[in-house]
Parts: C-alpha cells; structure tokens; sequence
DNA sequence: CCGTATCCTCCTTGATACTG
DNA sequence: CAGTATCAAGGAGGATACGG
C-alpha cells in the first residue's frame, strides 16, 4: 500500500518557515509593489498592526524572502524588496491567487 | 480556523479557507495517499491530535476540499479522498512542495 | 516615518477521557 | 475504527504608548 513516510515534505517546511496568518500576504504585497515602504505596506495588507508587520517583516528578512534597504534618513525611509528567493516563489503565489479568484 | 478577510485578493481567499497549521498538509496526506482512513492520516500528519484532524477534515469537506466516504459498517469505515476541487489545487501544491524541497 | 516596549486577550491547539 | 466531549494551556496576534 501506498505508505507515505511521516518525515517532513516540502510543504511542511514552506509552512513552516511562511505559516501564519500574514506572510503569504505580506510576500504577495512586496511583489504588487516592490520598494513598498513600511506605512503603505500596512495599509495595504487588511488590518494588520505595525508590531505584526514589523515582527513579519523581520523573519521574513531573516529567512530571505525580503531585502530591506534602508536609507538611513532623518526621517526615516524604509524601501522592501523581494529577495531573489522571494521571487522564485512568486510564481506559485501567482499560480495561488488565480486558483482562489477562480474557484472560491 | 483562520480568519483573513476574504474580500481582497485570490491570496486572501486561500488562506481563508486552507490557513492554520495543519490543511495544506491534509490534503498533501490525501493526495498521497487516496482513499485514506483516519487513523492512517493521522499516523502520516506529523503529530495532528485526533481533535485537529477531525475538525480540520470536517471544515475541508464542508469547503469542497475533500469527500468523506463512509461505509457504514461496523467497526466502522471511512475514506477520505479529494474532490475535483481539492484535485485541482494539487498541483499548485506539487510546485510548492518541489520549491520547499529545493529551496529550504 | 519606522519602528520598539509592554501588556493583555482570545483563539488555536493539545491532553485526556469516553462512545457507537 | 472513527470519531465526541471537555477542559486547559500557550502563544500568536492585538492594543496602546512611546522613541530616534
């Protein structure tokens, strides 16, 4: 029979390191808008806080999905970016945003 | 499980339906394996309690992600297979679990 | 503008026991 | 075998205030 082996799959790391209720969106807003700075980020990205954004944003960075540059200007100008890995990921996001505008 | 306002994008609507720690990987153990009893899913889903899986599978045949087959027999028996929807989403999980193998 | 620092709530998940 | 019924815990996420 068709045993499927319980070590962890490729879905299991992607959820892992994207799980959550924001980062997917977050990702998926970067790519609408690359160089999207942190205050339309949030207004963009349906009702999450600025501590949620931040503490998204910075993991996301951590694990390389998102490059942030930062202009180190009084005040303070923030751009994010998709790293090359983020981008390697949008054309499944793609793939996903078509898929739930046309079947949900 | 998971409340993303679903009004916004395809993104949205996905993840309002399949977000939380445990769908995606649901019907990635169905898809591997068709036809699945419930003890077997959950001996393949890292860890899921009974509880979680029960009301995970209860909500994703509910969405018209998977088909609960039901014997009615005694002891009793039950399969779970994906539906035509659930089927069609698959292969944006194959894209997503050949990017995490490669890529995490 | 772009965050940080706290504190707190609630919801997901888990643990345990039980049943047809 | 395939669930239900409870209750508890933990942590993700939220509210608010403050800072360079």
């Amino acid at each position: 029979m068709n045993q499927v082996s319980q070590t962890s799959c490729g879905i299991s790391k992607v959820m892992s390191q994207l799980g959550g209720k924001w980062k997917f969106l977050i990702i998926w807003r970067i790519h609408q808008n690359e160089g999207i700075r942190f205050n339309q980020l949030q207004r963009d990205t349906n009702g999450i806080t600025n501590v949620m954004l931040n503490r998204c944003l910075k993991e996301l960075t951590q694990d390389g999905f998102v490059l942030r540059k930062d202009f180190h200007s009084v005040p303070p100008h923030v751009e994010y970016y998709l790293t090359k890995q983020g981008k390697s990921f949008i054309k499944i996001m793609e793939a996903m945003n078509d898929w739930g505008e046309n079947n949900l």
